[in-house]
DNA sequence: CGCCGGTTTGAAGGCGGTCAATGGGCGTGG
DNA sequence: CCACGCCCATTGACCGCCTTCAAACCGGCG
């Protein structure tokens, strides 16, 4: 059942049976949450994280003056609230952006893994930083580059991160955002999101039309993005 | 020595008299840099991290036409590459603003750490995720803040930081920064950068000159910039 | 069939960038 | 001790990317 995050896991470092043991006996429970629903909301005490199993969750932080930004998009295999374990609460919003369902992991069930297993706990440990780095590509993206490779890199990153996840192939992926989204999270507005979609499908690097990505020039849409997938630390090597 | 980072977690959770003595007994040797120095390359593989004991030092990407983003600030006490422990390379550089002196922790001393200390563990997890929530709303203001709320979610991040650290009060600490850093940081130019300062200084609410800032206007300046200490975790529960 | 959320397109405006020149503070060397 | 050079701060004029505002379009669904 957390087959994904099993894999994602897998792909960094080896697992031991016990340890994928452990990881598969965690989830208490699952739920099932609607489109455009909030499931964590900022401030609120948590006393269990949420691993991804079905469908697009994004973490957000309103302005008052009614802008929003998306921080981050989860796919399944996330451990999408695994932060607020030692947080114990979030600092913002998460929602799901589709139809979604999660594992919910008990925090003492996590709490009694960093007391038995070392090994296990630098590897979620791991899993939160990846986030941080996905966050830093977004403060560049947002900070310095043009609305094209702002775009172009977001498509990138969940490019790379779906084909890992094996939910994309050949550059193909269903993605049920609206172009709102994708501006909520490049810090633009949809129109111009709109009229940089239109460039990056006149010039053959992507299509999104309803809910679907097809990249049809990977090596140009990477090159106009400056992405390197070497911060999705998809190697793997101990940890 | 590490009193600095002992305080900000201290801070944050209750620490023993025992965890007190393994972490004053982490670092190996302590090492100085002078100014404007690169310390940590992107890639390079790492067998210590580096605890900030006096001075600045930012993490930052260049881009391919010369453009570079800041991608968060640090201060004494603050673990700055920690996450290299679990990572075991950082995607990004890392430089001293100022002349700094570091300790160095072997990384085979944390993993001690990991195997034996869970508690202790779970604390250091915490401040690699203040890091994370730090960049979250340096997503926010890259992507949604206006070029002054921008500056000023800027300073009052480095003064609630800087205040927690003993490292300022009353709004006035030393930052020796230039303009073009918090161009930098800000994904503004440093032309631009001045104007916002002249603007911040001419309506009472702070002055940066000389290495120097003052805030002589802190609720102003919080309204302008939307500031919110909370996502710094400031708050001490068990972890 | 008509609403509704999302997409698309056009026209006009503004925030922040670019380019360029001046000023100012400080360390260094003659 | 002063002159020079260098880096940083400051200011002005103009420009352009992206926003804003507004309207039309489109597809799905009650």
């Amino acid at each position: 059942m957390i087959v994904n995050l099993l894999n994602k896991l897998a792909r960094r470092d080896m697992l031991t049976e016990r340890e994928r043991a452990i990881l598969e006996a965690a989830p208490a429970d699952t739920r099932q949450f609607a489109a455009r629903s909030t499931i964590v909301r900022q401030g609120e005490p948590l006393t269990q994280s949420m691993l991804l199993l079905e469908g697009f969750v994004c973490r957000y932080i309103d302005l008052a003056d009614g802008k929003r930004q998306i921080l981050e998009f989860h796919i399944p295999g996330d451990f999408i609230d695994l932060q607020g374990f030692p947080l114990k609460s979030l600092e913002h919003d998460m929602a799901t952006v589709s139809r979604a369902k999660v594992a919910l992991v008990p925090h003492a069930t996590l709490r009694h893994i960093t007391e038995t297993e070392p090994h296990l706990t630098r590897l979620l440990w791991f899993t939160t930083l990846i986030d941080a780095a996905i966050h830093r590509q977004w403060i560049l993206s947002n900070g310095r580059r043009s609305a094209i490779a702002r775009v172009a890199h977001l498509i990138c990153e969940l490019d790379a991160r779906l084909e890992a996840a094996g939910l994309a192939s050949g550059g193909a992926f269903v993605l049920p955002f609206t172009q709102t989204d994708i501006a909520d999270a490049t810090g633009l507005t949809s129109v111009h999101v709109n009229r940089v979609l239109r460039v990056l499908r006149d010039d053959g690097m992507m299509t999104f039309r309803s809910g679907r990505v097809t990249i049809t020039d990977h090596e140009a849409l990477a090159e106009i993005a400056e992405f390197n997938p070497a911060y999705l630390f998809l190697d793997s090597q101990p940890r």
